[in-house]
DNA sequence: TGACAAACTGTACAAACGTACATGTACGGG
DNA sequence: CCCGTACATGTACGTTTGTACAGTTTGTCA
């Protein structure tokens, strides 16, 4: 049966491309400016070729968002196991996030994305879960409240970082890190609220304290 | 002299109008689906009160972004004139971030504006002053590090809320304010970098310690 | 090799767009 | 009262858009 063999002029490839150029194009001139005529010339092909693989431009559309998707949460997932492997402090931390703003493309995936969720509610659902994963893991580390400070701040870095020619110092990030992630030194204050999740939860890891 | 007294069917409350409802469509469409017929329909005007008064559809965006632009600016200096009242807090920031999420209006303003921002560098430059003066009236207090990591941070508090259905809690952000803007208690360290300005700089006003 | 299907491509068309402009209307000075 | 000017409005035109589709090319199997 031929159904696994079936490739005769490589038509997935054409539509991957295709989807490439259009997830290029959203980056550069955003999600509304995206025309059928842009993405053929973009990708090299007729303009006829867009409307075979998609039946929508809106299919289209969601393809490509869904790629620019992909490459952060790719990134996330990197970023997790760097973090996790060297420990959840501010330092390593601070460390990841500057050399990703070095990644043009990833920064710019990323706003474009979280762009594209503030008007359509299933890539919003994308964006909140990314905000979960960051999380969910510095939250073991540092309970779930900092967890979330501290993501809301990587986010502001990452906003900074499109708005902005020069990037924010990496010593920027870690003492602000640093700030949201570690308790007060010397509390005398009743301290009501949850002070959850020591750092001892952590399965230890070879974290160093200083960097 | 029928110069000041000319106001015959009142051309500039119309043109008022016709901005408004741009600025209101660009929050809810987004700039680059903004179209004549989409603003005249918004407005209750004709399609051709919208080319009277703006020679081009660049225009009126124009004049629409610059419209949203003057709200964030005003909720800014509105902020900056509480903020200064009763000192440069984390507590007080805080509350005044908190409360400024319930007016869903002017997080979106923000928001739409910091979204043109990323394709158009005019928009940038507004972009970049408003981060430039938050800095601005914390600086004296808590040094330009500080400052610069607390407007980050909050940026980041006024994406979580477009992106999510509920604000972050008034303590949260307390909290993470309070991490970044405090020096770290019984610091041993060199400190070797800038530990500009301190608290004393202010002209003193009346700033309670607690809230 | 012949034939069939899958893949490809250029063209066409209705709808919506930005914009121009001729016509209509209201108002203040004479 | 009337007239001129500034404002208002509807229509029309050339372009660009999304999408459909007839026709062509390409590769595979009998």
């Amino acid at each position: 049966m031929s159904e696994a063999q079936r490739r005769r002029r490589d038509p997935e490839a054409r539509r991957r491309e295709i989807v490439s150029a259009a997830a290029e194009l959203i980056v550069e001139i955003g999600v509304d400016a995206l025309t059928h005529r842009k993405v053929a010339a973009r990708a090299g092909v007729p303009l006829g070729a867009t409307t075979q693989y998609f039946a929508t431009l809106d299919d289209l559309r969601d393809a490509a968002v869904h790629a620019l998707a992909d490459e952060v949460q790719e990134r996330i997932d990197i970023t997790r196991r760097a973090v996790l492997a060297d420990g959840v402090t501010p330092a390593g931390l601070a460390r990841l996030i500057h050399e990703g703003l070095r990644d043009a493309r990833a920064v710019q995936a990323d706003r474009a994305v979280v762009t594209a969720a503030v008007h359509d509610p299933r890539v919003r659902a994308l964006a909140r879960h990314w905000s979960d994963e960051v999380v969910g893991f510095i939250s073991p580390v540092h309970g779930p409240d900092r967890a979330r400070a501290a993501a809301v701040f990587i986010d502001g870095v990452l906003w900074h970082a499109q708005i902005h020619d020069e990037p924010l110092d990496e010593s920027l990030i870690r003492d602000a890190l640093a700030g949201i992630l570690t308790p007060p030194a010397a509390a005398s204050a009743p301290a009501a609220a949850a002070a959850p999740a020591a750092a001892s939860d952590i399965p230890a890891a070879s974290a160093p304290a200083r960097a």
